[in-house]
DNA sequence: ACGTATTGTGCACACGTGTGCGCGTTGGGA
DNA sequence: TCCCAACGCGCACACGTGTGCACAATACGT
């Protein structure tokens, strides 16, 4: 170490003067600091990851970074990592096991101290890979596809989501239904779709009165909801429930297409209220969850699971917020 | 090395039989391979970057990670970075130059062999401690503010974005204009007001004519074009040109709750295009920034830098997208 | 004054990987 | 048979930091 010659000492010593330790005279850490301040010395991160055999960082695995839901998240994992004084390597990974595998591996690679896989698709016959590479892993809205001492998950709670976009619409007096679902996350679609359902069996609306809706796995969700609106023909439906937003609003601009009105002639409801649910027309009123603490909580978690705390999974619960585009059936009105 | 003693040979040999070294005969090389195979081998790469000097990283510092112009962005970034088998380490960092430095410090802290800052705010001031930490550096929609050797900008051509929402505008011929600009970003606020302003003077718009609006710096873009919106007199304005997205969403929304009509009573023009753009209500005539090109293109600028190559500023051309929410000025009819 | 405690600093090693160089072994040519 | 080249592998060091232990110097107690 350069600074160390110059001050005429070890480097044992100019390590042990930065870190405050008091067995170094004051005199001697007065000049170490100085003279570090003037050089601008900044102590290698990766040295000491090497040395200290962990690195304070946490890496991420997204299955796209331009989602605006997944935003939100990580912006919510950021916020500790900061206060934690941690780094946040991020890989993107397409949408399958073989591919977040991949980039947990380049992760572990790089010696991450823990690891949060967003929306993953991992299956049961992973777990001896994960098991592998021993890291502290926490999954955020994830199916629990097996048990480990090594991982987590923090899960919103899809199916009192669906329960509460169902008595939202049943307060609005509807009585015909449709759900229309994504086909590619198929644990909280199903999730999802079987709260809103149970719960209108339970007020007494009728199977037959339920209709439900998929597109195709390769489309996106906001085409595929247009999609839905589009070729949709279930004569008396006034209310639908969407997966997601982007499905929803995609819903929106496939109704308003066909010339049907929200919410007079149909009300929508979404699902995560992203940041533009506000701003659509007409404003979507959708189940909410709360992303930023899905971030935040999959990091204290994972936080106990590198201290080697107890945790248990975690499941977080959505609220929902009615905006403009749901309202109540217009009695007596052929629709 | 654990799997050296497996194999009775020395770690070095180990090394380079995992490089495909052609000086270790083949035997020991399967016999190595195989091994490593076995036993789950994954190379230490913290152990590697201390030796090799350099960490196959690239940092980036972003002001909002939940923003979804920048997630488009750090998309393309992503893509590179992958190709390159490099990660990304990804600090956000309030919008200014304080924080954005403590980033790039943090970064540096971890030997990240090049860095990118989005949206940077830094100024000449800076330079000094950016020179310090002598490491390549990318700056993306960024004002220019000193030139340096390790150091390149890729920008967007804010100018020639004005230009083109003006001759949009002019073709669909209305008269009366407004701009309705964010003061958080002097540098390009300034640059698409000109290109605007310049093209409607030359095509023989009175200045009178072109009016201008702006918010306080503390509300966000799309709360402030709700206002701005909302707020606007000046009759006879038939188009209005946001300095973004956002801040045309929230103007639209604005409108509407004057029950001013978009496109029939004023157009709007937005810049960036973003994801949302094409289904808002109506959706969004934008000028369209190649967002996971100037990501890409970042990544490119920043890989020569790296590797000593000449390499100069980029700037990259916008285009017009034409939607809903533009239409022509209807003549003889009183707004 | 001498032994002992206390204080301040350095030596040497560790972390895991890569690499220049040297050494031993083998093969081939004269 | 001897010499030299080619080949295959290991030694030793480097990267920058942290830490147990030893050692020297000083202070203190008797």
């Amino acid at each position: 170490m350069d600074i160390a010659r110059r001050a005429d000492v070890s480097h044992t010593t100019v390590s042990r003067a930065l870190q405050g330790n008091l067995r170094i005279s004051s005199p001697v850490r007065m000049r170490i600091a100085a003279l570090a301040q003037e050089m601008g010395y900044v102590p290698n991160a990766i040295a000491r990851s090497l040395q200290q055999q962990q690195t304070r960082t946490i890496g991420v695995v997204v299955s796209d970074m331009a989602d605006p839901f997944w935003g939100e998240v990580v912006k919510g994992i950021d916020i500790v990592c900061d206060s934690n004084n941690q780094s946040l390597l991020l890989h993107a990974a397409a949408h399958n096991a073989t591919h977040q595998l991949g980039a947990m591996m380049r992760l572990y690679q790089r010696r991450v101290d823990g690891i949060i896989v967003v929306d993953s698709q991992l299956g049961p016959e992973d777990a001896k890979n994960l098991e592998a590479l021993d890291t502290p892993t926490v999954f955020i809205n994830s199916q629990r596809v097996f048990e480990s001492a090594t991982s987590r998950t923090v899960n919103i709670d899809n199916y009192a989501g669906g329960a509460l976009a169902a008595h939202h619409l049943l307060s609005l007096s509807h009585q015909k239904y449709a759900y229309f679902g994504s086909p590619k996350r198929p644990d909280s679609n199903r999730q999802r779709s079987i709260g809103f359902v149970d719960t209108l069996l339970a007020h007494g609306i009728h199977t037959s009165w339920i209709h439900r809706a998929e597109f195709p796995t390769d489309v996106a969700d906001i085409d595929g909801g247009y999609a839905m609106a589009t070729t949709f023909d279930e004569p008396g439906v006034s209310a639908v429930f969407c997966y997601n937003d982007a499905i929803a609003l995609g819903a929106l601009a496939g109704f308003r297409a066909r010339g049907i009105a929200v919410p007079h002639k149909i009300s929508v409801v979404g699902f995560d209220d992203l940041a533009i649910a506000r701003y659509s027309w007409p404003p979507l009123s959708t189940v909410a969850q709360p992303k930023e603490l899905l971030g935040q909580t999959a990091m204290h978690t994972l936080g106990a699971l590198i201290d080697g705390l107890a945790v248990a999974d975690v499941i977080l619960a959505p609220t929902m917020v009615v905006r403009d585009s749901t309202s109540a059936r217009l009695k007596g009105i052929r629709s």
